[in-house]
DNA sequence: TCTGGGGTCCTAGGACCC
DNA sequence: TCTGGGGTCCTAGGACCC
């Protein structure tokens, strides 16, 4: 038997939901107007996060630098993100989607998929999904689109469809005249550089990738690119809607600055920086990881990235600065200009059993002590106290 | 025009062990 | 003395997603 999946989408999701709370405090309705959400605009590097739809009709683009967008519009109105606002908004949009059914999977902020297999009682899915739709809107004051394939790849492509505020199929038996005239850029997991080197083979629609050999595919991207290619090409698709949240694997920070840093000092702060928010992240849902990477962004933007296991797990924001401050000189010399310093932690678990050992480091308490104040605090991750960077520097830097 | 931030998964090579 | 093959862990890098 044929499943019905839905794919549920929010329509320029930070832009609507911006909208939203301005229209709640009399503000116009920005999603009707060229307008952007972004990061500081003053800031020669900020980027567009979400674009209005007539502001994408001036060709303004999400990822787009700010000040690529004003010189294209300079009357563009910007504004900026409000995490918080968003997360209530994902939270209400899930709710109402779990009422049409539990085998629920958030996919990202804003997006989720639903198996209504079980659920439609009769009723014709397009149906359904115009009244969840429809019920959103009503409650909530912001579109979405709904994809209704016969599995997620399917539903997801139908849900990128004709947007706002639309409903789509895409069901298996559509997929030659639905999906197979668009480019492979069009198709899940074709990027950038998959899609060049089909190019460069002469494919060019996902109905021409779809009827290629899938031989042929396996000596240009390996055989499990191979397949992959060959089944989505084609409409297959047997995952399912996975209800359990998976665990976090990894956590990490970067911070891009508006002028690249030289000064060792600078970059040491900004390691120092990424190190409280990181472990900060991992404290508050009860991780310890044993494993520190480093990355580095230079101004040519090539990369480097250094990690290394720790002997034991850690959740102490000391060790794991120490741990980076020791591979820093690995990956960068001490005076090319840097753009961007990242830091970031893997192989997490749980293990609460302190390491108790008879030459237990006297200064772990201190350690300890300085997280504990800096989560009681919520000291502003930007800005952590001169003071407390000052004071945890100098316990560490003698290690 | 000049490019953010936060994730996941895959591959490939080297080290090490049996 | 010189030898095979397989498994696992670790690290670096790349591609993709939102």
């Amino acid at each position: 038997m044929e499943r019905v999946i839905f794919h549920i989408d929010v329509n320029s999701a930070f832009l609507s939901w911006t909208a939203v709370k301005m229209l709640s405090e009399g503000h116009q309705d920005i999603r009707l107007i060229p307008s952007v959400v972004s990061g500081d605009p003053s800031d020669r590097r900020s980027i567009i996060t979400a674009a209005s739809i007539p502001a994408k009709k001036l060709g303004i683009k999400t990822a787009q630098p700010v000040s690529m967008a004003l010189r294209k519009y300079p009357n563009l109105l910007i504004v900026s993100g409000d995490w918080e606002w968003y997360g209530k908004c994902s939270r209400g949009f899930i709710e109402i989607c779990r009422k049409y059914s539990p085998v629920l999977q958030q996919f990202s902020i804003d997006e989720c998929f639903l198996d209504m297999t079980f659920r439609l009682y009769g009723k014709e899915p397009v149906e359904v999904a115009a009244a969840l739709k429809d019920e959103i809107h009503s409650s909530l004051g912001f579109t979405v689109n709904v994809g209704v394939g016969s599995n997620k790849l399917l539903a997801k492509m139908a849900s990128d469809f004709e947007k706002p505020d639309k409903v789509h199929t895409l069901w298996s038996s559509e997929v030659e005249r639905k999906m197979w005239p668009l480019g492979v850029r069009d198709l899940l997991w074709v990027g950038k550089k998959t899609e060049q080197r089909l190019m460069d083979y002469g494919i060019r629609t996902i109905g021409q990738l779809a009827k290629t050999d899938i031989n042929y595919l396996e000596r240009i991207f390996g055989e499990r690119s191979a397949l992959q290619l060959h089944l989505s090409s084609n409409g297959i698709d047997s995952s399912e809607v996975e209800t359990e949240v998976p665990e976090a694997k990894s956590y990490s920070a970067e911070r891009t600055f508006s002028k690249d840093l030289t000064d060792p000092k600078d970059v040491d702060r900004a390691l120092f920086k990424v190190a409280c928010i990181v472990a900060h992240r991992i404290r508050k849902d009860s991780f310890k990881a044993s494993c520190v990477s480093i990355f580095v962004k230079r101004t040519d933007f090539t990369t480097s990235q250094k990690q290394s296991t720790l002997t034991q797990p850690t959740d102490i924001t000391a060790l794991i600065l120490n741990e980076a401050r020791r591979l820093l000189p690995e990956i960068w010399d001490g005076e090319t200009p840097l753009r961007q310093v990242g830091l970031g932690v893997s192989r997490l678990t749980h293990d609460t059993a302190e390491q108790m050992s008879l030459f237990e480091d006297p200064r772990l308490e201190y350690y300890r002590s300085w997280d504990k104040e800096y989560d009681r605090k919520k000291l502003d991750k930007e800005d952590p106290r001169t003071l407390a960077y000052e004071s945890l520097s100098k316990h560490s830097a003698d290690h």
